[in-house]
DNA sequence: TATATGATTGCCT
DNA sequence: GGCAATCATATAG
């Protein structure tokens, strides 16, 4: 189990999401030792994408995210992490990729639980069944123990929490459009290991848009 | 300064 | 399948 390299988020966003599948989320908790779980579903996040962070303040000029408010954050050194919060108390993971200085980001949306299945559970008191636990992105962020702002800008290189590959063999890659969004529908930019019982139940946004528009 | 809106979840029918 | 919770952030005025 061995962390993921700097140089191997230094790449376009587009290639780090999908090889990010199959990569294990390690978390070294200080009172329930090691939390894992095998990266299932990605998102990935551009720097001329209308679903970015800070995205108003760039159309119109060069069509690319701005270094501003919290969009800067995504122009820090690959590897790094983002996590922000989302309405009431969801917070989200992401890893910054691409070189320093350019803005791109993996959102991390579903596991499947390795180890300390059990410390996951206290903490997903929501959860009926095993899938529950880590099915989504911020409850993932739940069962890991990293839904605080304790974690944003530390190096996912590093303990105690950081990214490793254990040689895991994956299968086929689906894409789909991305979930929960209003602009950047139609961008296909969702990745998820086929027929894994761990992705999250969401609708893709093109799909609910199209649901939408025909009930109409 | 004021208002609209989520990169979601969980509970309800 | 529907909808409320709930507040920081972004954008408008």
């Amino acid at each position: 189990m061995t962390p993921l390299d700097r140089s191997f988020f230094s790449r376009p966003t587009l290639e780090v999401a999908p090889d990010l599948l199959g990569a294990v989320l390690v978390h070294e908790h200080p009172d329930d030792g090691l939390l894992a779980g095998r990266i299932v579903e990605t998102e990935a996040y551009t720097d001329d994408d209308p679903a970015m962070h800070g995205w108003k303040a760039t159309f119109g000029t060069d069509g690319r995210v701005l270094p501003q408010g919290r969009a800067a954050d995504l122009f820090a050194a690959p590897g790094t992490a983002y996590v922000y919060r989302v309405y009431r108390t969801n917070w989200l993971i992401n890893v910054v990729t691409e070189p320093e200085g350019t803005a791109g980001a993996v959102l991390i949306r579903a596991l499947e639980p390795l180890a300390g299945e059990e410390a996951m559970s206290a903490r997903r008191a929501a959860a009926r069944r095993q899938r529950d636990l880590t099915n989504g992105p911020g409850k993932l962020t739940q069962a890991l123990d990293i839904a605080e702002p304790t974690f944003h800008g530390h190096d996912l290189t590093t303990p105690p929490l950081y990214i490793a590959s254990d040689g895991f063999a994956r299968g086929d890659i689906d894409t789909t459009s991305r979930i929960g969004l209003s602009r950047g529908v139609d961008r296909p930019w969702r990745f998820f290991l086929a027929g894994n019982r761990f992705v999250s139940p969401g609708v893709p946004s093109d799909v609910r848009v199209a649901r939408k528009t025909r009930r109409q």
